[in-house]
RNA sequence: GCCCCGAUGGCGGAAUUGGUAGACGCGCUGGUCUCAAACACCAGUGUCUUCACUGGCAUGCCGGUUCGAGUCCGGCUCGGGGUACCA
């Protein structure tokens, strides 16, 4: 006997309007019954075996939410509800990234406090979320502004502050490790991650040095530091951007122009983990092509340091006296003086101090002895620390320098220390003309003011001391200088024709020569002034400059130039390469710009179609390929690439020239954002020492400022903050972390159960250590592959690193990762003509327009001229720029016309409601659509002759969905603020509808455009579905009900396991019909089939369910179990085929062996048809496939 | 430029290991129901040939492997995404 309650109700009218389907009070009873029940919460403890299925973190911002949203959510929705019903316990949370860029620029634009707007944001969010039935556990939501969530954040830079990295371990350890080594024996033997220019201290040094000078040296160390580094720099932002955050050389968000700009900043040091991040990929069941992206950004190569010594210059005295007594000396003198090499030693010993302008000496002499006698208080402080060789060298004062005093020199390393007071902001110019003019006589020149001197003699010290032990200081004195590069290619070495400089390198400035000084120094401030996006946009365009200066081939001894060139980067490996142009793209450029020599070293494969290549001036282009064999290089002569780079590293290590080396492309992390709506870095200053906060005083809350914009001086909003002090008496970090930083740890939050409840006495730490342990990462992980270099890097690097401190014991983040392809919309265009920009006015009733769009494409001006001065034009309109748009039908050469976006919502099958747009319309413009009958002026109709109207027709194109594209199509219906109502999928159709009907138009992974004509389809299914379970008995099913279940439970389960969403829509469709067809009503099906659609529509599932009598939600129901034998056939009806085209079809029985049937199939009277009388060469038969036959 | 992915009817797509190409849905055509429309239901629908039977051609293009290729291999074309001088 049936439960159906209605089954014998006695007005069938009635009972025919209850059978009714009505998807709006079924989905809005069983959203509210599962949050009623928590039906899907997750279990902290539980015996079951764990699935965690996460969604990538939305960022809730005003649009709400678009079709491209939920493909993902659904997807993983299915999954999370079928393993329930395979028996996991499931975690599915969701939470929001709900710190970032456009929240603030909001609150900059309106005042508004960026958290009201965020969480009106969220609300919408969650409002539109649940229409659409998802199995979310809502008690675990996080969300990373709300402080007891970044507390955590905090916590673990914190934590990032306190490590290093320990190459020796290959992990990261506690600082406190590392200073308990250092006191012990110093940093010798520690093989640490760290800066490149950390210098060697012993454990008695360490114990000497200051307190800032330790903290300075624990930064080259820690994880997160303090440091300088090239930054992404968005004036119109007023932040720095992480690389990732850059597109086409402008921000991601907001399109703003950035450029390159050296700051000090909080930084991450990802680089220590680089050879990690990669070999991880090795073992995580992600796409292929986020892997390959992470691998490239990663950007791991293989090669080999290697040492070019320079050859000296004249030394900087023959210079002086070049430049002075001898302006017009030719180069081939300077030639002369370098090949003469010992006279220039002598010369250097006997005089290298007398470095004053000879004709005015004894003038200089008098002026200096007197000015040796009132020093400032500064300049004696500093004369005190340096004189008598304090520093290891000499040093003087108040010595003639051309026709110059320097306030301290040290001639041995070329180097002038000038003290400035008060007045150096007046004679700035002056100051600079004169570093010039000594740079040119190979000084260089170091300046500090009064202030610094005395205020932090210690920084003032360290720098003199760095700069010199600059290598290249002094060069042609008595230093030996060097340039390092990498390569890859060290088999090319006897290729070298030129070493090239990055621009930002050190050693650019003081290896120029006088002769060169103006043209370097002019191209570099042209480099550093070019923006990013210019860089990019002129990637072609080779540019660079002669430095004067030559170093010395390692091999040959040869005399290579040395170039200055930004195709060289300052941060991948030493920001300089030897240039090998017959076989670098990019060296071969630039020598063939600048006419360098194009020495071939390697012979293409005979057979290479690139054989001409790389050979000498004539080539078109460099032989870039590791084929070949090695030509004219000495002992690499006749070997193949392969071999002779082993040969060439050999010999480099044994002359000790460089060492095998492997570079990575992926850089350290810029960490802080110049921002306020952000994570406060829990970091104050004591003494100019950055100290973190203790842990048991976090979360340090952001506080509120009266303007969400950067102060006068430039320093970031949270400056601002009133008596925002740590212990009211130190600053604290006024910048604040970006956002990757709440996202890159978020899935281990949700592990807390209850998390939005839990009392701040009991939340001691990012998760429990069980629950953490039992969740481990996540199974399954869905999102946009907009992440790939972002995001999803960061988090991987976080998990890393909070596993090496036995935080958590998985270090990757997520098992399996799948990326649902972006949903396009249909974007509706309207033509604008371009060509030239002639004006056109209308005089009308004293109005006077000006229409500032070209009109001079004859057509239009024809087509527009009879009605002009018909148009009325409302006196209360302002005048403005005036637009003109051509109806698609009259456009001939589409080249003709720049294309504008028109709201999707306006225009049906291509033709634009025009009353409607005009009813809306938000802009003030006067707008012209020019039709094929005449012409409509801000919703009138003029005509040109005749008394049709005539239609407006747009052009559709295929585009990403966006708002500024406004081909947005939203899930969930909203009225916007003038009234204006849109509907949504889900509230003509449903959710179930929804769900089906994003799974069915194509795989999850591909890109797809949105388009809703086939959605009556998935609806028409869901009301078949309906229909079947109008009079459920409870017979027994027959045979063909069986085997039509079990092949859907086959096919389910097996699309289910290959994320094939879109198939099993179709399966169910199937099965539906055949069902129909059996009119099967029997029970034992029925419910088995509930159970197979609810994780695709659940709603229906669970009322159906319901109907059928379960007191119980449908939700963990065992899956139902396919049985084999229901579909065991006895016999196959066989196509047979000739030569491989299908000519008949036979059944046999399946018992048949090959030869049996052979034997049959020959007997046919239908096979001798197609035999035509020959005999058959060979006959193919596949058991239960197919049989073939060869003529 | 480099890397990744893709290309199948009018459209979205299916074909999971090489074995009946075009499942399922939309659209379209015809029909039933209806005063009519919508809904629902039934039939047809790759293309060319033919009244029909039949046959030919068909998975971006060219070639190969195979009894048999949408699927494997080589070369190209087009489209989408990522990336940008990484030595």
């Amino acid at each position: 006997m049936s439960k159906f309650p209605l089954v014998n109700c006695p007005n069938p009218l009635s009972l025919w309007e209850k059978m009714e389907y009505h998807f709006r009070d079924i989905e809005k009873k069983w959203q509210e019954r599962w949050d009623k029940d928590k039906t899907f919460k997750a279990e902290n403890n539980s015996s079951k075996p764990k699935y965690y299925v996460l969604d990538m973190f939305p960022y809730p911002s005003g649009a709400g939410l678009h079709v491209g949203h939920p493909l993902g959510y659904i997807a993983s929705d299915i999954m999370a509800r079928y393993k329930r019903h395979k028996g996991f316990n499931v975690l599915h949370p969701m939470g929001y990234d709900s710190f970032g860029l456009p929240a603030e620029q909001y609150a900059i634009q309106t005042g508004q406090h960026p958290a009201t707007t965020t969480y009106q944001n969220i609300q919408r969010y969650r409002e539109q979320l649940d229409k659409i039935g998802f199995s979310f556990d809502w008690d675990r939501e996080v969300r990373t502004s709300n402080p007891d969530y970044y507390k955590w954040t905090q916590w673990i830079f914190i934590q990032l502050f306190n490590s290093w990295y320990n190459k020796t371990s290959d992990k990261a350890e506690k600082i406190e490790n590392l200073i308990a080594e250092f006191e012990k024996n110093g940093n010798a033997k520690v093989n640490a991650h760290c800066e490149e220019n950390t210098k060697t201290f012993s454990a008695t040094e360490w114990k000497s040095f200051s307190e800032k000078e330790k903290s300075d040296v624990l930064m080259q160390y820690r994880i997160t530091y303090l440091g300088e580094a090239y930054v992404n720099w968005c004036p119109a932002l007023g932040t720095v951007l992480a690389n990732d955050e850059v597109k086409d050389g402008v921000s991601e968000r907001g399109g703003h122009p950035v450029e390159r700009k050296l700051m000090k900043q909080w930084s991450m040091r990802i680089t220590a983990y680089a050879q990690r991040l990669l070999d991880g990929l090795e073992k995580i069941d992600w796409s292929e092509s986020i892997k390959e992206t992470q691998r490239y950004w990663i950007g791991r190569s293989e090669g080999t340091s290697l040492t070019f010594s320079l050859i000296p210059g004249p030394s900087p005295r023959e210079k002086g006296e070049e430049a002075n007594l001898d302006r017009d000396s030719s180069r081939e003198k300077g030639e002369e003086a370098r090949n003469d090499e010992n006279s220039e030693k002598e010369n250097k010993k006997k005089y290298f101090w007398q470095t004053a302008d000879p004709t005015i000496y004894e003038a200089l002499k008098q002026f200096a002895r007197s000015n040796r006698q009132p020093q400032t208080v500064a300049e004696d402080k500093l004369w005190q620390l340096i004189r008598n060789k304090n520093l290891g060298i000499k040093f003087r004062r108040q010595h003639p320098i051309g026709t110059y005093i320097a306030d301290f020199i040290c001639l041995e390393k070329m180097l002038i220390i000038e003290v400035d007071g008060e007045i150096h902001e007046q004679t700035k110019e002056q100051d600079e003309k004169r570093t010039n003019i000594l740079n040119s006589l190979g000084f260089q020149v170091i300046r500090f003011s009064n202030k610094e001197i005395l205020n932090n003699i210690d920084s003032v010290i360290t720098k003199i001391k760095n700069t010199m032990s600059s290598p290249l200081l002094g060069r042609g004195v008595g230093g030996e200088a060097e340039i390092s590069v990498f390569t890859t290619r060290p088999d090319t070495i006897f290729g070298v024709s030129f070493v090239t400089l990055a621009p930002e390198h050190e050693l650019v400035s003081q290896i120029t020569t006088a002769e060169q000084k103006n043209a370097v120094d002019d191209y570099i401030e042209k480099a550093k002034n070019r923006s990013e996006r210019e860089r990019q946009a002129e990637v072609n365009k080779v540019s660079g400059v002669f430095t004067g200066a030559f170093v010395e081939h390692p091999f040959t001894g040869n005399k290579i130039p040395v170039w200055v060139g930004d195709y060289v980067l300052a941060g991948y490996g030493t920001g300089a390469v030897m240039a090998v142009p017959a076989h670098d793209e990019r060296d071969f450029k630039f020598a063939k710009h600048f006419n360098l020599p194009i020495p071939k070293v390697i012979e293409p494969p005979i057979n290479s179609p690139l054989l001409g290549r790389g050979v000498g001036g004539e080539a078109e282009n460099s032989y870039d390929e590791k084929e070949g064999k090695l030509i004219n290089s000495d002992f690499l002569n006749g070997l193949e690439v392969k071999a002779a780079i082993k040969k060439a590293i050999e010999e480099i290590e044994n002359k000790n020239l460089g060492k095998g080396k492997i570079n990575f492309r992926l850089r350290d992390a810029v960490f802080g954002r110049q921002r306020y709506w952000g994570e406060p870095i829990p970091i104050y200053y004591k003494d100019g020492i950055p100290h973190a906060m203790p842990e048991n005083e976090l979360p340090l809350v952001l506080p509120d400022v009266d303007k969400y914009l950067p102060t006068e001086d430039g320093e970031p909003p949270l400056a601002r903050a009133k008596d925002w002090k740590y212990k009211n008496q130190f600053d604290y970090e006024w910048t604040t972390m970006p956002g990757w930083a709440g996202s890159s740890w978020y899935f281990l939050r949700y592990m807390v159960q209850d998390v939005k409840h839990i009392k701040p006495e009991n939340d001691k730490a990012i998760a429990d250590k069980k629950a953490l342990d039992y969740w481990g990462n996540v199974d399954l992980y869905i999102g946009g592959s907009e992440h790939g270099t972002g995001h999803l890097l960061y988090v991987r690097f976080w998990t890393k690193f909070l596993h090496d401190l036995n935080f958590i014991s998985v270090n990757e983040p997520a098992k399996k990762l799948i990326n649902q392809g972006m949903i396009q919309g249909m974007s509706e265009l309207r033509y604008v003509p371009k060509e030239t920009f002639s004006e056109y006015s209308v005089n009308n009733q004293n109005n006077h327009i000006i229409m500032g769009i070209s009109t001079n494409i004859d057509e239009i001006n024809k087509l527009i001229e009879p009605i002009l001065p018909k148009i009325e034009i409302s006196n209360s309109k302002p005048l403005g720029v005036t637009s003109i748009f051509v109806s698609a039908d009259l456009v001939k050469n589409s080249n003709d016309y720049y294309k504008s976006h028109v709201d999707i919502n306006y225009v049906e099958t291509n033709t634009l409601d025009i009353l409607k747009y005009f009813k809306y319309k938000e802009n003030t413009d006067i707008e012209f659509y020019i039709c094929k009958e005449g012409c409509w002026v801000n919703g009138l109709f003029y005509s040109y002759g005749t008394d049709e109207k005539s239609t407006f027709k747009t052009k559709s194109e295929v585009e990403k969905m966006s708002k500024s594209k406004k081909n947005v199509v939203t899930p969930v219906s909203y009225t916007k603020e003038n009234g204006e109502r849109f509907d949504g999928v889900v509230d003509s159709f449903g959710a179930d509808t929804l769900r089906l009907y994003e799974m069915f138009l194509g795989p999850l992974e591909q890109s797809k455009p949105w388009n809703t004509n086939g959605i009556t389809g998935v609806s028409g299914f869901l009301k078949k579905l309906w229909k079947l379970y109008t009079n459920v008995n409870d017979e027994t099913p027959n045979k063909a009900e069986l085997k039509t279940l079990h092949k859907t439970i086959k096919k389910i389960t097996e699309d289910i396991d290959r994320f094939s969403f879109n198939t099993s829509v179709s399966s169910f469709m199937i099965c539906v019909n055949e069902l129909t067809e059996l009119k099967c009503n029997k029970r034992s099906i029925l419910e088995s089939l509930l159970i197979l659609v609810s994780p695709y529509a659940p709603h229906i599932a669970e009322e159906l369910w319901n109907q059928l009598g379960h007191k119980e939600s449908i939700a963990l129901e065992p899956f139902p179990m396919f049985n084999e034998t229901y579909l065991v056939e006895s016999a196959f009806n066989y196509p047979v085929s000739f030569n491989g085209k299908t000519r008949f079809f036979q059944e046999y029985d399946l018992s048949l062996s090959k030869e049996d049937i052979e034997k049959e199939i020959m007997s046919l009277e239908q096979t001798q048809k197609y035999l035509e009388g020959k005999t058959p060469k060979k006959i193919i038969v596949v058991h239960n496939k197919i049989v073939n036959i060869v003529v």
